[in-house]
DNA sequence: CGGAAAAGGTAATATTATAACATTCAATGC
DNA sequence: GCATTGAATGTTATAATATTACCTTTTCCG
């Protein structure tokens, strides 16, 4: 890996978002699956960063958008981006994050910055397999599987904001 | 592996907990920590079962064995017996377990059964390396790792009380 | 003993999430 | 077009989880 990941360095984020929001679209109409105004509004909202989003940092978003909503919208919303694999929860932090991998079947696995809050999502299938593999072993039947890593991203190593 | 791990078949559980006590007495006094009756008592709660217990649960127990306690007595007992690397918080429950390797030096992998609640806790090392290369790979320092996996265990696979 | 630090008690409150029910919207068949 | 109907949203209240702030008690140590 030469390169650092997106949410590590300067991109032109605006293209993240047009990307992200024209992949719902596309994978929404796909699925016969309504992407109404607000739903879409909430997306584009998670998409402002890399960082995960509280249901109640949306809720204070969509007000000064001027969407005065209460929390079932946006947890309403949030589920239906989730079932149509558009947001992760990021169960560490309650909180919620547009995925990268959208469309792709796929199990991902976050590195979350403890410093900036900037989340990676990876998918990994050696740590997919190794889980699958454990499972097994102990005749469990995995049917999802949630990796979080907490620690500091390449930015935050370098510039020393932290302990 | 033959046989069935602990939480997944009838075991003398008394020994589970007589053993769990036993070694948390040994460990904070190694360590200089004060095992005091109220986390001793919090312990021995968590450890009535191999499921996890959230925090009003165990109060709730708490107040039937006639300890009148707050949310923050068993949040902080819960805070010292996590340090002490006696107890794990099971994030996607918000829910707490008793570590079955007190002492070791571990990262552990949590099998979540969503019929019967039993938790298996593993110290997979192909898990913790998988993760720890693929955060690696990102140039992340992973500081600390959460791997739960939720899903049917092999005693519930059979007596089909689900779906 | 006396001071300091740790632990625990208590009340209030913050944060995250859901339940219950009314209303509006949008697709479909006639 | 228009009624029917299920999906989506609005609204209010409340549940479930967790923390803050402040004060009292206990333990440790010199
Ligand atoms: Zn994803
Ligand atoms: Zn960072
Ligand atoms: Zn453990
Ligand atoms: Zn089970």
């Amino acid at each position: 890996m030469s390169a650092s990941a997106l949410p590590y360095r300067t991109h032109n984020h605006s293209a993240c978002i047009r990307q992200a929001l024209a992949d719902a679209r596309t994978l929404c109409r796909a699925n016969n699956a309504r992407l109404t105004p607000t739903r879409e509004q909430v997306l584009e909202l998670i998409w402002r960063s890399h960082k995960a989003l509280g249901a109640y940092d949306l809720l204070a978003m969509l007000a000064e958008e001027g969407h005065r909503a209460a929390p079932p919208t946006v947890y309403r919303a949030l589920d239906f981006l989730q079932r149509q694999g558009l947001v992760h929860r990021i169960t560490s932090l309650n909180a919620f994050l547009g995925c990268t991998h959208a469309g792709e079947q796929h199990c991902g696995q976050f590195l979350i910055c403890r410093n900036c809050r900037n989340v990676l999502e990876l998918t990994a299938p050696e740590v997919a397999l190794a889980v699958g593999q454990a499972s097994a072993d102990e005749a469990f039947v995995a049917e999802d599987t949630v990796v979080e890593v907490i620690g500091l991203c390449p930015a935050c190593q370098l510039s020393g904001n932290h302990d």
